[in-house]
DNA sequence: AAATAAAATTGATTTAGATCAATGGCATTT
DNA sequence: AAATGCCATTGATCTAAATCAATTTTATTT
């Protein structure tokens, strides 16, 4: 059940046995179902959570009841929504399961504590949150340069992972195009080749 | 000199004189004219750079050679290509100054040692990038959702500072709209009063 | 396996914002 | 203070992607 955060963690800082038990003691293991929620719009986000198996989704909800893909996330890695998770306000996004998933989640406090026991934990947050900025910084760029062929192409370079394990509408709505538009894109490659 | 920095760094962690004294011995100082550059597309970025005083902004350019602006930087934030510095990859952004600018620069080795001299000054690091990470995030948000004018409401609420000191047309390129939608958004907005 | 629902595709039409083009208004520079 | 170049504005036209609508394909549920 810890196999994918020892491996993460693992990548990053050096961790001993003991330490890595010590660890795994301020988590909570869930599993998850597909369709269910793990946050809902409204309420406050209490866990950050890592994936130790699945994949969960982050999206908001326009005024027209359209969803708005944020984040996707597999095994490996972590979905929470930060801003109110740690500022504890109510949350503008939804999290949900793709698939059937099984999850390690860690309330604020616990991180906390965590990070003050093993100060590589925090190190290892640090790491991560460079990770996850320098992606998003170019997925900004993405949305601020590219056409709809271009995002998608991008992605399907950057992120195979995504476009092999998610529904296609889903992947439009993160790349900010409507479905029939990337059914149209992925035509146009398709007859090009 | 280090207003600013003890400033940003006191609103996150607790340093005392000393430490911070030993703090600023890993900053290079250095003054910047308006329009010159502190890192050029294709270059490696060597640093991570403090603003004392003054306006920076980093942007890629595309094929057609349109500026997209990724960030704007004041007084008591931060700006680098984080990818270029932390991997060591030639970048794909300029950083440059859109007034004159005061400073202070920290390689990645002296990142590396002050960490390590001081663990707080990693907390600072780590909560600075959470707070980057969530504002990056609304952007994504931002720009998958709103239309034109409503990126630039938003903008104006969340930042009022950029639409004060920024000109129009870096305005335009960081929401993604041409020069001539902004001031066609701008427009219907008086109007509307 | 049939029934039902959800997802993807395809076509026709619309539209928000881009592009092209010209003008007037500010700032720097000399 | 004149001159030069950049910036913002306005108008006319174009276009990439959205919307609307219908059909086919693929998953779920019973």
């Amino acid at each position: 059940m810890y196999e994918q955060l020892a491996k993460s963690i693992g990548e990053k800082v050096a961790l001993t046995a003991a330490e890595f038990d010590l660890c795994k003691t301020f988590f909570i293991p869930k599993k998850i179902r597909k369709k269910q929620t793990l946050l809902l719009e409204g309420d406050v986000c209490t866990y950050n959570a890592f994936i130790e198996k699945g994949i969960l989704r982050s999206y908001t909800t326009d005024a027209k009841g359209n969803e708005h893909i944020i984040q996707f996330a597999f095994e490996g890695w972590w979905i929470t929504d930060l801003s109110s998770f740690l500022m504890g306000e109510n949350s503008t996004y939804t999290i949900e399961a793709i698939e059937d998933s099984e999850l390690l989640l860690l309330t604020a406090a616990a991180r906390e504590e965590l990070m003050n026991a093993l100060p590589v934990f925090e190190r290892y947050q640090r790491l991560l949150l460079e990770n996850a900025y320098i992606a998003l910084q170019a997925r900004v760029n993405s949305a601020l340069t590219a056409t709809a062929e271009e995002k998608y192409t991008k992605l399907t370079i950057a992120y195979p992972d995504i476009v092999a394990r998610v529904p296609q509408h889903m992947i439009a709505s993160y790349l900010g195009l409507t479905p029939e538009t990337l059914s149209r894109v992925r035509k146009q490659i398709t007859l090009r080749k």
